[in-house]
DNA sequence: GTTGGGAGAATTTTT
DNA sequence: TTCTCCCAAC
């Protein structure tokens, strides 16, 4: 039995040792909230709840695997049957037990993003005219999802942005109808339907319903302030029963609400839950003093929200030195400074991975690269795209999916795509001409299809389908699936890449990285169920980019929540960037940024350092003034120590 | 119908 | 700078 009196200070103790019922654990950055959680697990473990009655949410993969990883170690692996994950993927995992009751195939596919950008780009093609006004289809999809997430109708959203679109409202209402019915066609599912589905599921079948109220004893639901409606809703519903409920979170970390998260949630928890107890988690063991100094000055300026849930962050740690602040005249000059820290801070024994630089959006570490470059530090980028969204690994992931499933549109319409001569008018009638269906086990098929294809096209796809031919073989037996991978690769897709891609030998590294994923899943179905659910944040943990593990980190703040580096050097601090001013034409309303430039700050353990160029460059060759950020120069004096040009640390 | 080249536009955050 | 779209040539 775990010591947990004096493994935890008096508000954890109480947290993981707290009876069934209710609780809302207010854990503000750095105060062991991921220990919380992962101890209440293995305390109720200990105390006899078997692990598969435990459910724990969480909001991305990496929290889930952490979690998982250190409460199976807390408990000696006696948690391999808790359900643990995303909301997606537990609801994913419900779905393909049952799917079939709400009208799916249990084995139905999910469209990833570029998958449903596609589809989306399908119905514009076909419902409008004159395409050239008509927003593209990346903007489509973000209402369609905007609208999912918030629960609300797409014409309330259309409404919303309606004076900076040029096009009747109703074009945009039909293409997101079309899309909806051309997904319920090919019985696919995209990121949201996996929620609104799952949620329907547990809504419209009793039966289902009390089987997961029923095993689900404890419910534990890890940044309960980014859960949307549908994701409180659901866990609502699976507590309802058992009412053990235990909600995490911190609303000052609430950095998701472009995507529908509301924290209205984990502010109305304690009315919908009446007699739930409130624990807050203040002691933070995590930062020196003068950066939580910073923290807590910070977000006093979100004052109403303030209000609500007040929380101080209480240092543990000893007294260090102030932040520090660079006013910088452009990019170039931050670039040269950012360097020239991180040269100093490892001189001064720190390691790569120590250090992290943070910024607000993607596109404003791109001068930054250059100079690291130059002095020779490690770095990663977590980059925008994911491994999984790579051009590359999606073909051969479609190539996979024929191998394994019957009729799946949108992997034959991207594998067709690949060979020469074959385009989009192309493969809708060969679609068609197959009667709507593509089954890679039916001999018939396969010949109908070799024979439709134009010569050159025919050549290419004669290697593909005779490898298709010996996956499944009468006996029954199947290659495994990196062999398939691997055939593959030699009998088509190396020559594909060296004469499409400009970096063959790059992408045929991820590729080896995919088959190392799939020899590690139970079986090449259950990886490719999962695989769409799978992130670029999550590839560390997955040991793709493993070898670059000690490197300094490049990442957005958004992916940076959760993490700790000693060393924390934001970028671009300053108005219109962090802020972002695209953010606040939007809603108007900073305290989304706040709290964001807060998550920045708490990332730090030791040193924390401010960076404000006083020049940007536009594409054309014009440059502005900019100001440093209002969270910087809303900040009582004396909190940073300020620093002019860099040729002054 | 497909493909590739060239011109033009454009940059938030992600399960 | 990179991605996207459009058009002209196969």
């Amino acid at each position: 039995m775990l010591d947990y009196e004096n493994l935890l200070n008096n508000e954890q103790f109480d947290a993981v040792t707290a009876e069934d019922g209710p609780l809302l654990v207010l854990a503000a950055a750095g105060t062991g909230k991921t220990r919380t959680l992962t101890y209440r697990v293995a305390y109720l473990v200990e105390h006899g709840v078997p692990a598969e009655n435990l459910l724990l949410l969480t909001f991305t993969n990496r929290a889930a695997k952490e979690m998982l990883e250190r409460a199976n170690s807390l408990t000696g692996n006696a948690i391999s049957s808790l359900w643990g994950g995303t909301f997606h993927h537990v609801c994913n995992r419900m779905l393909r037990k049952a799917a079939d009751r709400i009208g799916f195939q249990r084995d139905f596919v999910i469209l990833d993003r570029d998958d449903s950008c596609k589809l989306i780009e399908q119905c514009i093609n076909s419902i409008t005219r004159n395409k050239k006004d008509f927003p593209k289809k990346n903007v489509i999809a973000s209402m369609i999802g905007m609208a999912a997430n918030r629960g609300c109708g797409i014409e309330s959203v259309v409404e919303g942005q309606l004076d900076s679109l040029k096009v009747d409202p109703s074009e945009i209402v039909a293409v997101a109808r079309m899309y909806a019915e051309r997904k319920n066609e090919l019985g696919m599912m995209d990121f949201d339907d996996l929620l609104i589905n799952g949620l329907k599921l547990l809504k419209e079948h009793q039966f289902v319903r009390e089987f997961y109220q029923e095993k689900f004893r404890h419910v534990l639901v890890d940044e309960y302030q980014d859960t949307n409606r549908m994701q409180a809703e659901m866990v609502d519903i699976l507590a309802a029963r058992n009412r053990s409920v235990m909600a995490v979170g911190d609303d000052f970390q609430c950095i998701y609400s472009w995507r529908g998260a509301n924290f209205a949630n984990i502010m109305d928890f304690p009315t919908r839950w009446p007699d739930c107890r409130i624990i807050k988690l203040e002691r933070n063991y995590r930062s020196a003093p003068e950066i939580l100094d910073v923290a807590n000055a910070s977000i006093r300026g979100n004052a109403e929200q303030f209000r609500r849930y007040p929380k101080e962050l209480r240092a543990v740690r000893n007294s260090r030195r102030k932040p520090s602040f660079y006013l910088l005249y452009d990019g170039e000059e931050q670039g040269i400074a950012v360097s020239g820290l991180i040269r100093r801070y490892l001189e001064d024994g720190y390691q790569p991975k120590d250090v992290a630089v943070l910024y607000r959006a993607h596109f404003h570490v791109v001068g930054l690269e250059f100079h690291l470059r130059n002095i020779g530090v490690p770095y990663v980028v977590t980059s925008g795209v994911g491994v999984f969204e790579l051009a590359h690994v999606k073909d051969v992931i479609s190539f996979l999916r024929m191998c394994e499933f019957q009729t799946d549109y949108l992997s034959f319409n991207r594998l067709l795509g690949l060979l020469s001569g074959v385009g989009e008018k192309t493969i809708e009638k060969l679609w068609a001409k197959l009667g709507g269906k593509f089954d890679v086990t039916s001999t018939q098929d396969r010949e109908t299809l070799l024979g439709l294809l134009r010569p050159a096209a025919r050549e290419q796809w004669q290697h593909i389908d005779r490898l298709m031919g010996t996956y499944h073989l009468p006996s029954g037996d199947t290659i495994s699936g990196p062999d398939v991978l691997d055939r593959f690769l030699e009998v088509f897709y190396r020559g594909y890449m060296a004469r499409s891609f400009d970096n063959p030998e790059d992408r045929e590294d991820d590729l080896r990285e995919l088959a190392n994923q799939l020899r590690k899943s139970a079986s090449v179905r259950e990886f490719l169920q999962e695989v769409s659910l799978l992130t670029n944040v999550d590839q560390e943990a997955m040991g793709i980019d493993g070898d670059k593990n000690n490197a300094v980190h490049l990442s957005t703040v958004h992916q940076a929540k959760g993490l700790e580096w000693p060393v924390v050097i934001i970028i671009w601090a300053v108005e219109g960037m962090f802020p972002s001013s695209r953010s606040m034409a939007e809603n108007d309303d900073d305290t989304e940024e706040r709290r964001l430039f807060y998550v920045a700050v708490t990332r730090a353990r030791d040193d924390l350092v401010l960076c404000a160029p006083s020049m940007r460059y536009t594409r054309d060759g014009g440059a502005f003034q900019c100001k440093p950020s209002r969270f910087i120069k809303e900040l009582p004096k004396g909190l940073l120590s300020e620093r002019y040009g860099f040729r002054r640390y």
